[in-house]
DNA sequence: ACTTTCTTTTACGTAAAAGTCAATTTTCAC
DNA sequence: GTGAAAATTGACTTTTACGTAAAAGAAAGT
């Protein structure tokens, strides 16, 4: 395994900018290594990366893909706070079970289209 | 069947403002009726604001949202035009299968929290 | 050592998607 | 037909998520 990614070998993975990798971390969402000045990413790193750009790809804002990240971090030891943790579980479920639903509903809509143009195409085919 | 919506049983049924229905007017995502200057919404109008609202949840932008609009708007005649638009309804089937992977692939981290959560509760109810 | 390529910080800029405010109409209920 | 409530336009503001540019320090190949 490698010991650490350069600021510029994860932009070149995952297409963004090193400006967006900073502004995550400033955002506190990562928070990579340094040597000196220079950033060095840990494998964590990269993987929270991937999480973040899946977030994004879904619509979340950064202060939801914060949220879900923190409960990533882990569930906390005191009673109390584990039931919080688990009520965040439930409320991100629900996003998502919304998104998937959204997700199918435009699915079928553009099975529709594709069978109008199919059958479009075979009324041509047939020469109206 | 209700012939016209107002603005605002239209705000609040999906819990909008008057300013984003006008947006999206200025935007040409929808074309209400006019009585004098009063903006009068039709069914196929409301219909458009739920895909707008959709297509919001999914993350995708006002131009994305236009093109998934366009491409419902019916199957044109023409041979070459209908070979894009069968293009642009599978580029559109691949963005959504991206984002439903993205979405199976966040519950299922998610489940790994919530399995924690409830092996620490067991830990705690048997009195660690 | 020298150049090239990375990387850093700081700071200002910007596009998208509305929010907000003000000043007028318009409509509706009575 | 009048007064309150709702709707309109237009202009300006805000927030989010970065882009961009400048100025300078560090690393790496030759």
């Amino acid at each position: 395994m490698r010991k650490y990614y350069t600021i510029t070998e994860l932009t070149r993975e995952f297409g963004v900018s090193t400006r967006t990798l900073r502004f995550y971390e400033d955002e506190g969402l990562i928070q990579p290594d340094r040597r000196g000045r220079t950033r060095l990413f840990r494998a964590s790193d990269r993987h929270l990366i991937k999480e973040i750009l899946r977030g994004r790809r879904l619509g979340f804002t950064i202060a939801e893909i914060r949220e879900i990240i923190d409960i990533y971090k882990g569930p906390p030891g005191e009673l109390g706070q584990l039931e919080l943790m688990m009520k965040r579980v439930a409320e991100k479920r629900e996003q998502l079970a919304q998104k998937r639903q959204d997700i199918e509903d435009t699915l079928a809509e553009l099975d529709n289209v594709d069978e109008a143009c199919l059958a479009r195409l075979a009324e041509l085919r047939v020469g109206t």
